[in-house]
DNA sequence: TTGTCGCATTGACTTGGATCAATTGACGGT
DNA sequence: ACCGTCAATTGATCCAAGTCAATGCGACAA
């Protein structure tokens, strides 16, 4: 994979991320900056990277909360978070997970539309939203794959609404595993194996089911010889299937 | 109210428009110049006049469907339009209605994420996605405004995504008849009585309910004095009752 | 080693909303 | 006036997924 050859003076981070400690998470930070970046210059690139700082909360920790004024832009590095909405009566709806690559804060509203919290330790690069916005505005091509990056954003939205609204238990959980499974494929490489940091509460919250449901059919599918279940993650056994219930 | 004071040349409009005839559709058009070109110069209005011809479509229509080139961008004049996503199978999930006012392919990808067509006749500015591109490529801060327009409908439709996943039917209902009203509200001033241009089915696939359900619990919501049904809409008479219903 | 805490799983049962089936009413065409 | 179509309503019945309850199973601390 090219990714194993390139040269480490390649390996631009957008900030400096000084917990990092294997080669893994080093892969990690290379493909979040390919996925911001495509459009800016190496010295584009450091001007950048003078602005950012170091972020790392562990396991279950707060970044960001609903409604509270969103003073900063994160790009994350490692580790994976769940981005929510609560009702007042506690029913919760999870409206994404974040991985590696991705970034949170980029419509730099005054208020945070939704709460995140960390799933696993979690590091990223964090900018004031102050200094991102003024750096944007200094780059107009960087604004318009903001813009892109937004566009790209909504549609998976819209997909899930199709998912929340049309589609059937076994096909929601289906359509969950092949999504993330093409998410980490940008990540990590395709593998077959996928990695679930979050739990079967999280996943519920997110398709509109109960953790039971979740679990029954998770059971279901993988007595079907069509997952297995590892600890942690997922092994998808028969990816045709699984795309055949999450086909458009 | 200030618009009705404001005199004739203070009218731009974003293109030409020449079936309108009353006075409510310029009215229309007055409000959607302004959701758009806050940001804007009058010269730099006049520009982008000139980049526009008017197009107009009958009820039933079709303005573009998913998965085509999405060689148009929409500036809605007059009329709503229902946006939506098809499974396979023929299942269906509205994303949207547009509303006078609204832009439509805003995201300028290269293919539709949705189809839409017009519940009533249609008016509406269009630019190829190619002009409009080119001029928003010369006005930074219209980019800046384009950016945070997505920003919001991607709010919007997490919004929708705690309906679709969390709520009741009867939650739902509130939610919708709640959330169009503040809409139209923003288009023809505060009023409780909404007009409704969407049948029962679009409300359904809107918020992943049978046309059935809709009707039923729209029919008790009337015999409990919540709502009035009227022809083509809806008057609300129990605002606060709906808004506990619909709180977020 | 033992207790406990937080998932995850599994079973029994209940139910909100779907499905199926008429019926009504409004409109436009002939 | 009559027919055909299409949206809306209403009733009867069904079932996919929710609820409630019990158990399993590490991980981790005392």
């Amino acid at each position: 994979m090219d990714a194993m050859t390139r040269p480490a003076e390649r390996h631009h981070h957008l900030g400096l991320c000084p917990n990092q400690k294997s080669t893994v998470d080093c892969e990690h930070c290379r493909v979040r900056t390919l996925s911001v970046c495509a459009a800016l210059e190496p010295d584009e690139l450091q001007q950048l990277d003078k602005l950012s700082h170091a972020f790392c909360v562990n396991a279950k920790q707060t970044l960001f909360e609903q409604d509270e004024p969103s003073n900063n832009v994160y790009n994350l590095t490692s580790g994976s978070v769940r981005l929510y909405k609560l009702l007042p009566d506690g029913r919760r709806q999870v409206v994404g997970f974040a991985l590696p690559g991705d970034f949170l804060g980029l419509s730099m509203v005054e208020k945070n539309a939704f709460s995140a919290d960390a799933l696993t330790p979690v590091t990223a690069c964090q900018f004031t939203r102050q200094d991102f916005s003024e750096f944007v505005d200094t780059k107009p091509h960087l604004l318009r794959r903001l813009h892109s990056m937004a566009a790209h954003e909504l549609s998976l939205a819209q997909d899930q609404m199709v998912i929340l609204g049309r589609r059937t238990a076994e096909e929601k959980i289906a359509s969950f595993l092949i999504g993330l499974r093409k998410r980490w494929a940008r990540i990590s490489g395709a593998s077959v194996t996928i990695p679930l940091p979050m739990t079967r509460q999280d996943i519920g919250d997110f398709l509109g089911l109960t953790v039971e449901t979740v679990s029954r059919l998770m059971t279901r599918l993988a007595r079907e010889k069509a997952i297995v279940i590892v600890p942690d993650g997922v092994r998808l056994l028969d990816v045709p299937r699984l795309e055949r219930l999450a086909e458009t």
